[in-house]
DNA sequence: TTGAAAGCGCTAACAC
DNA sequence: GTGTTAGCGCTTTCAA
């Protein structure tokens, strides 16, 4: 079996107590006893139990993290970052996928309150999960309504709206259209439409709105497009995620359709994936190293002090990756 | 503070036993007795801590997934799939990013063991972690030589560069490329060059292989592979990665050289995203499904009875994708 | 500078 | 059917 505590106490002729100390580096030692420890631990490749660490009521330094779907690019980046900072500061990285199951999500939450995770980043899409102020945890969300006091941070998604619509344009787009995901009363996401539509209200120009599902399978996606494509007289398509714009390119090219001369094309996302593999999309960017850093950022405060106040939202600069859609 | 056992005990009148054992449905209790300490559960919210479970010697139920990176298509497709199987089977998943770092690689091992996870499936890049032995773990391993008795389940490499190479040179490709990473002494994924090798060699054709090490930048890679175009005469190229495949394509268009008619191109992995949204790759398809299964399920025979016989290697078969490139 | 003893929240004999 | 008791491996008073 795995050493304990006591081996290596015995093995070094001191006290259980002592090894603790040691280990913890908790009030003073001689140097002697120290070293005697430290040979103990090596030889008998000692490792602590986290659990029992725990619980005495420390950190689990366990930390949860409930996205859509990391087979999402989008996700998979903003995820992958995450990890990379929380492994830094000393944390584990518990992942959850909660794909478009609320029952999961749930089931989840539970499991992360009953490992006594130290907080959790959550940023998944389903609606009315009541749970989250139920559990008495450190959390914040990422660019989702959770709870009342749940701070959000997003990217800026009203300036994104903008900047899409600003490009569009200049670009002499007077017949836009607007793809996006299900719009939900509190979602911040709506800025992304709302801004976009005010600019071009200002224009006096319309707005046409498409609503595709964002869990709606690629190829019943590319099929929607095409028959938008099709039936609408459009110049310049602003899609509210990256994966609908590199669809519609595609489709667009496949009818025959001149981007950007004849349709123009604006995404939004724009992580470092899109960006490499398929530069030509022109999108708005959200800052995920920025958005990875403030998600962590402020979970630590809460972590530290439940009761420290916070801001409702945190809204992070986007900005505009030229590519050759628009 | 929350509410542990022996509160929920006191409300329901009962011992702490009897409450652990309708939790655990344990023994017989009248159903009288259950339903009082159900409802005290509910009425405290009840959550039994994981931790205190657990160092009875329970399982903890965590599995650690140590990988490259998931913000990479592949891995996060394949741990997408596993968090998803895992869930199904009451486990939670610790994310490890290895990425290029051994020592990160290293110290997730030790945080893994620390937290007394019930197993580890692994598939990380680096070299000589001789950690993976010493920790007396289950551990599986994905398409990577990591120690003696740790079985390694993979897509059937040799089979994939061999289907590659039959693709390739049905389609007239006479001068062929070979692109891969690094090749290290017992790594699985060499059978991909040896496969493809094979075949040309029946032919009685030499094939030119060329490496860019697997975690080149995008932008680096992109580079190398504009001057393998002008510098290399070729017909046909096999990228041992879609990604790299993909670039392939795009440098070769940008150069004006027409694929499939003047350069064939076939690739590596076939997720489902580069399907949905590259068809356009030939590429050599991985059974995710296949593999996450059968990680998981020789995981469990490891947990259940750390000395269950298994095999060394499980190959699972590959199959071509049709796409426009070959 | 060190050790003995109590206890974190839970489960598992062993009684009754 | 139910309760008592003794730990799981560790940390932390409190003494010495």
């Amino acid at each position: 079996m795995k050493p304990k505590l006591e081996d290596v106490a015995q093995l070094a002729g001191v006290s259980p107590t002592t090894v603790s100390r040691v280990i913890n580096n908790h009030g003073a030692i001689s140097a002697k006893t120290r070293q005697a420890v430290q040979m103990a631990m090596d030889q008998l490749h000692y490792q602590p139990n986290s659990l029992a660490r725990s619980l005495q009521g420390k950190a689990t330094k366990l930390i949860g993290l409930i996205f859509y779907d990391i087979s999402h690019p989008f996700f998979a980046e903003l995820v992958s970052r995450l990890e990379g900072i929380l492994f830094e500061k000393g944390y584990k990285t518990i992942l959850c996928n909660s794909a478009n199951n609320p029952d999961k999500e749930r089931a989840y939450l539970k499991l992360l309150a009953a490992n006594q995770v130290d907080g959790i980043i959550a940023g998944a899409h389903n609606e009315g999960i009541e749970e989250y102020q139920a559990y008495d945890l450190p959390i914040i969300s990422f660019d989702r309504y959770l709870a009342a006091k749940i701070p959000i941070v997003s990217s800026d998604n009203a300036m994104g709206g903008r900047l899409a619509a600003e490009k569009l344009y200049l670009g002499g787009v007077r017949r836009p259209i607007i793809i996006s995901g299900v719009e939900t009363k509190k979602s911040p996401t709506n800025g992304r439409t709302t801004g976009f539509q005010a600019f071009f209200k200002q224009q006096a120009i319309d707005v046409q709105q498409y609503v595709i599902p964002f869990e709606t399978t690629a190829q019943l996606r590319r099929e929607r497009l095409a028959n938008l494509l099709t039936t609408s007289v459009c110049d310049g398509v602003f899609c509210t995620d990256d994966l609908t714009a590199i669809q519609l390119h595609q489709v667009a090219q496949a009818h025959g359709i001149k981007v950007p001369d004849q349709l123009k094309i604006v995404g939004y996302d724009g992580t470092k994936f899109v960006r490499d593999y398929y530069p030509a999309l022109t999108t708005v960017v959200q800052p995920l190293e920025e958005i990875a850093n403030t998600l962590v950022a402020l979970l630590q405060e809460r972590i530290q002090d439940m009761q420290v106040p916070l801001k409702a939202q945190y809204q992070l600069p986007v900005v505009l990756h030229q590519g050759q859609t628009a």
